[in-house]
DNA sequence: ACGCCTTATGTTATCGATAACATCATCTGT
DNA sequence: ACAGATGATGTTATCGATAACATAAGGCGT
């Protein structure tokens, strides 16, 4: 069947099926009343005109657009893709789908961004982070629909919270440090203007090494976020060059503490003889590594189906849009052979 | 500004800017007739109401979704990630938007993708990989929009086509190997029922062996696509304890390759000395593993820039619908030191 | 036999923006 | 002075499905 320059609508099916355009309607759907013959009928109608649903013109009319938005802020993260494929998982037998944006790390990204989704009227927007430019985060005040924070712990949510905080990430893992004896510890990431949540991690990290009087200064951040496994390497070179005698550092994502781990291999500095390293995130990358690579683990794909959980209960009324709900997850740190 | 039951509309805006709904229209977009001071007053008559343009509206009365949808297999795979970036980057000024899907390797779900996201009238959809189900290559024929296939090279395509022969990757593969005086040759990965671009890479393979008389033989289909660094490492065991003698294998992914790497790492099997390994996809992970991993480029990012030209010049009518367009990209033996 | 309930189907205005056409005022050229 | 062109704005039917309400027929209980 040729496409023709007028595509055929549920009139045409109807006229076709000697029935109604609102029995044609109730036939695409379930749970209406309609007889299996006429049923049968329209169906077969339909196959024959090569008819398609026009998910446009009955979002208009109920009002309802099918999306569920979510911005993340790279596509290609092992955490965010997990926490997407929970949403996805978590959403699967609602009808609903996801409508994917990447902010690149960017707040004012996220504005634009933001303000584009909201356009296409999503039943509910997931936001990553807990920080946004004042427009974004009135837009997302004003919009109507269940606005979700993920991957923070905002001390004050716009709507909801499915998150942990990266401070209490960043000081977990210096507890750690300081636990295994080290005491001149570094702290690689968490570029102070777009990556927002390395940055707490950081301010956790050295948060807590101040508590305990020991030097915070051992700092590297080094470029444009997200940290890549080369300018992972390429800092523990420097960390290394500026503070020879640092004893353990913490990387702000496994990706980068990858890329200084393989570093410190091709000079032979023995990990964690010569140096302890580790990441954040518990991507595959950290577990399978040589030696495998002590992480923190935030849940990225529970956070998913927490989300998708709570965006349902938000949107079938068994929660009160009204309520601010805040889900906490629990960082654990999975210690491994580099510490 | 609280939510109101009713989103203030265009007749709204209209109403308390004392113009009429299609000025309105007008000064919410870029090259239209109206007065600078009318477009001043109706944005604050419209910032007032906290108006949000609805381009579900939009789309059904202009008959443009303003959407380009695209599947790929995996959300979590660097290759397909910068394809996606790609696309972005290819669309970013023209005001279309990508939607997502997700197959998961599946070509059942494809299907199911596929008339899910023809239902949300794509302007144009580009899949992965050139294989589907029957009833996926009809719609796909009747969908009345450009189709590209991306990341193989069908020989009957349903549309255009951006991609590579994945056989010939194959191929080129195992004439490296032979190039570098390797004979006893293994491949791990290319599952038969669902990696269908995988198995193609093994068929190229196997193929240039069989050319030369070696023995093609030494296979590991090893669990369900995409396989992970885990299944990799699994496999290489696997290789090693059932040919020995192997002296240089191909992976189906820098993935699995990099999991076999650190499996004989972790061995003490010296690679490339007591066995030579290879991937695909030119992973940064390939790059800054030790040692570095040769694999097979085939310019992920490029497809994606490549099909958002190709998408764009026959949304603008520049090319016709009507030619079949194939664009091939060259897969090219990046060489590192694991072989 | 009758009334009520349930199931199946039909009718109609509407969702909110826009394409196509219409109208009016102003400016320019003859 | 007049005619034609241009810019700014308005009018109206429409895009294609659906919510809400209406209608009719059949079955069941009294």
């Amino acid at each position: 069947m040729q496409p023709s320059p007028k595509r055929p609508t549920m009139a045409d099916v109807a006229h076709r099926a000697n029935v109604s355009t609102m029995t044609v309607s109730r036939a695409f759907k379930r749970d209406t009343s309609v007889s299996a013959d006429t049923r049968d009928r329209i169906l077969k109608a339909a196959e024959e005109l090569g008819y398609v649903f026009d998910s446009i013109a009955a979002n208009l009319s109920s009002r309802r657009s099918g999306f569920v938005a979510a911005t993340i802020p790279s596509i290609n993260n092992a955490n965010f893709a997990d926490t997407v494929r929970g949403m996805t998982e978590g959403l699967r037998d609602s009808g609903l789908e996801i409508l994917l944006g990447f902010t690149d790390y960017n707040v004012e990204e996220e504005e634009r961004l933001v303000g584009q989704l909201l356009q296409r009227r999503p039943e509910a927007i997931i936001v990553t982070g807990g920080r946004h430019t004042p427009r974004c985060r009135k837009m997302l005040a004003n919009a109507g629909v269940p606005v979700v924070e993920t991957w923070d712990l905002p001390s004050e949510p716009i709507g909801h919270v499915v998150g942990f905080s990266n401070a209490d990430a960043g000081r977990l893992m210096a507890e750690h440090f300081v636990g295994r004896g080290y005491s001149r510890l570094g702290f690689i990431g968490g570029d102070t203007s777009r990556d927002t949540r390395g940055l707490d991690r950081r301010r956790g990290f050295i948060a807590a090494l101040q508590d305990r009087g020991l030097d915070a200064s051992r700092v590297i951040a080094s470029g444009v976020p997200p940290i890549s496994m080369r300018e992972g390497a390429a800092a523990m070179v420097e960390m290394i060059s500026r503070w020879p005698d640092t004893q353990a550092v913490m990387c702000v994502s496994d990706l980068s503490a990858f890329g200084a781990l393989m570093e410190c291999v091709r000079r032979g500095i023995r990990v964690p003889e010569d140096v302890a390293i580790a990441g954040f995130g518990a991507y595959d990358l950290a577990e399978q590594s040589v030696p495998p690579i002590t992480t923190i683990d935030v849940g990225a794909h529970e956070i998913g189906i927490r989300v998708a959980e709570l965006v349902l209960d938000l949107l079938n009324g068994r929660r009160a849009a009204e309520e601010r709900i805040v889900v906490g997850m629990t960082p654990t740190v999975i210690v491994r052979q580099t510490t």
